[in-house]
RNA sequence: GCCGAUGUAGCUCAGUUGGCCAGAGCAGCUGAUUUGUAAUCAGCUGGUCGGGGGUUCGAAUCCCUCCAUCGGCUCCA
């Protein structure tokens, strides 16, 4: 017999070999057909795996990720079946679950496109209908590598290859064998929706440089309802994507004619921009930053002294040459070195320091065509950036203030979801970087430590840090859950060296500083997006372009509409009046859809008492008030929005 | 850049076994209406059907090519 423990304490025996189904099933048939995995001794493992030993056990259901995780890795298992079935011959990459759903990697004979998705997903349904259990068998690795290249499945064969000898597992399912680790559910009878999202192409094993595979993305659901609910909110979230409203918020556009990537700022998204950038501005005056101004252009020897050159030059726009001095020049992909000539400009004190230049920089980088995406990924950005030059013992301090900074920007706008995350080198590849490694190992440990007495809770990315410092990044997600990187702090030992930047210490002897690069909205057109998806645009009242639209009931009151709106904006309340010929019905309706904050009714009844009819956007009527009662309700509002969230 | 899809009026979209002057709603303009909390009525304007080339008696529709957009991959200073 064994001692099974479960998560409320309690102990139960066992006959060695039960399974942890049937311990599920011995608590309650409900607990057995709700659970998709179990957790034994901490490892998650298939329902069906016999226990032999003493152990503590829990059960994960749809609602654990790990259970959601198990459901969506045996859908992609009866995807495979059901595309070997449709596509003899097919070859098999990898088929993980991801985040919201699951997909698989194939190279197949005849093009799949999605025009083909229906087929598939009926014949997975069917397949589903086999409850077909998912066999594990565990195999050598010798075997393992011979029963895939008997099956002429050269991908599998290579990450056999790469696998540690040893034991390594099989899973089945009806017809169709996979390479896998597991752990699955039961058998596929629980996989009741199924939905194959997208086709798209994937290189082999992510490197440019492979085959490129062809991805079937799909999401499943144990219930029929749950997948319609996925789908609803799907399209409630595509009315939130930051193109759309930008549309018709008249915010920002494109043009061909202007260039791919290049966006155009229309009155009211410059508003917004410029509302945002005065926030920060003065955030960053009262932080003891100093504004300056750069040329958008630099020439090359600048980039060649700091290094981008030589790491992005031949991906970038390409060098601008003057024919009669024949001079090279770049477009400004990054603000720093600029920012670095300024430090250099005057012999700088260790009583000078911290020296922090800030700029609202433009910079153009050459990004791909098909990586371009809304606002969130253009080839001309304007970063809110800033430089900070520090002695050693300011470093800590000074980095923590900036992360106070950025998060006082995320909660005034309501940014609670975010992810903190550390990216350092990757120690595999160290020659990708600059610097020595006792720098990178300094930069890195300042980042943590700072991380850590700020009380962020942070991932660990290797690779992800820029090349010349390790940084701490801010990501946001979207209205479909892709992840943003928006503000960002960086620790910089090498370019103070490669610019040869220096203080007098006290020891009258030269030192070198450090440099924090840092912008807490990362850039403002990626921002923009972001709150753009997270609003829906309905924006703070502070940041609206238009807070108020006074609309009079007929042309009568136009005159008392102007002077409502005349006295609200000598008082910064930003006020429009709606005189168009229209009823008041349809006034509503389209200022609304403007997602306009407050609406302003002026008829017979507010012009002879000098009122006006409130009502906020989305809430509906809220009464009368007069007109400096309004005004300070207004102002009221928005110093809340601001002040409130000061830390 | 790569894989796949898409591109018709300012916006949202109809329109392919290739065939009369390419359609609708909204927006815009003109007129009527002077309105009380989410769409008043009528009339009018507006498109080299993404660009170019080709096939055909005839192309929005078929083919080629370029451009742009969308979903991914790769990349992301």
């Amino acid at each position: 017999m064994i001692k099974v423990t479960f998560p409320d304490g309690s102990v139960r025996e066992y006959a060695k070999g039960t399974t942890a189904f049937q311990v599920a099933e011995s608590i309650s048939p409900r607990l057995a057909a709700d659970s998709l995995a179990a957790e034994v001794n901490g490892a998650t493992v298939d329902m069906t795996r016999a226990i032999d030993s003493d152990c503590t056990i829990k059960f994960f259901k749809w609602d654990d990720a790990e259970g959601k995780h198990a459901f969506w890795h045996t859908s992609s298992h009866l995807l495979a079946e059901a595309l070997e079935a449709l596509y003899p011959g097919i070859k098999f990459g990898i088929g993980p679950a991801i985040d919201n759903g699951f997909y698989y990697d194939v190279d197949s004979p005849v093009a799949i496109t999605e025009a083909d998705l229906a087929t598939i997903e009926q014949k997975m349904v069917e397949l589903s209908r086999n409850k077909e259990q998912l066999v594990r068998t565990e195999v050598s690795k010798a075997d393992a590598l011979k029963t895939f290249t008997e099956k002429g499945d050269q991908y599998k064969v290579e990450l056999i290859t790469d696998l540690e000898d040893g034991t390594i597992s099989f899973y089945t399912n009806g017809s169709f064998t996979d390479l896998c680790r597991g752990p699955h559910i039961p058998n596929t009878g629980y996989i009741k929706a199924i939905k194959l999202t997208s086709v798209a192409g994937a290189y082999w094993r992510g490197n440019e440089k492979n085959k490129m595979l062809t991805r079937i993305y799909g999401v499943s659901f144990p219930k029929k309802s749950m997948l319609d609910e996925h789908l609803a909110l799907l399209e409630e979230a595509k009315k939130r994507d930051h193109r759309k409203l930008g549309k018709e918020l008249e915010l920002f556009t494109f043009s061909q004619r202007v260039g791919q990537g290049l966006p155009l700022w229309l009155p009211k998204g410059a508003d917004l921009r410029d509302r945002l950038e005065r926030f920060l501005r003065k955030i960053q005056k009262e932080g003891g930053y100093q504004q300056v101004i750069t040329p958008h252009i630099g020439n090359i020897e600048l980039y060649k002294t700091s290094g981008h050159f030589a790491k992005y030059g031949k991906d970038s726009f390409q060098p601008i040459s003057t024919p009669i001095e024949g001079e090279q020049y770049l477009l400004k992909p990054m603000n720093c070195p600029h920012h670095c000539e300024i430090y250099r400009s005057k012999p700088r004190s260790y009583k000078d320091l911290p020296v922090r230049l800030a700029e609202f920089g433009t910079v153009y980088r050459y990004e791909q065509s098909g990586e371009l995406h809304g606002l969130t990924r253009v080839r001309s950005f304007t970063q809110d950036d800033a430089h900070l030059f520090v002695r050693p013992d300011q470093l800590l301090e000074e980095f923590e203030k900036v992360i106070d900074i950025v998060l006082y920007i995320f909660r005034t706008l309501k940014f609670d979801k975010f992810t903190a995350q550390v990216s350092l080198r990757d120690p595999k590849n160290t020659e990708k970087y600059i610097g020595s490694d006792e720098n990178w190992e300094k930069a890195e440990s300042a980042i943590i430590e700072a991380a850590k007495n700020k009380g962020l809770s942070t991932i660990v990315e290797y690779g992800e840090a820029a090349f010349y410092g390790p940084k701490l990044d801010f990501m946001v997600k979207d209205a479909i859950g892709r992840s943003w990187q928006l503000g960002t702090i960086q620790v910089d030992y090498n370019l103070p060296e490669r610019f040869d930047l220096t203080y007098k210490g006290s020891d009258d002897k030269l030192h070198r500083p450090i440099m924090i690069h840092r912008a807490p909205f990362g850039s403002m057109e990626r921002f923009v997006a972001v709150l753009l998806e997270h609003t829906g645009g309905k924006f703070p009242l502070w940041l609206s372009p238009d807070q108020v639209v006074v609309l009079p009931i007929s042309e009568k009151y136009n005159d008392y509409a102007e002077e409502v709106a005349r006295e609200l904006n000598i008082n910064d309340v930003r006020t429009q009046v709606d005189d168009r010929n229209e009823k008041i019905g349809r006034k509503i309706r389209d200022n609304e859809l403007k997602r306009i904050p407050y609406l302003l009714i002026v008829g017979e009844k507010e012009a002879a008492e000098r009122k006006v009819s409130v009502r906020a956007q989305g809430e509906g009527d809220k009464g009368q008030m007069t007109i400096a009662e309004f005004t300070e309700f207004m102002q009221g509002l928005v110093a809340a929005e601001i002040e409130a969230n000061k830390a």
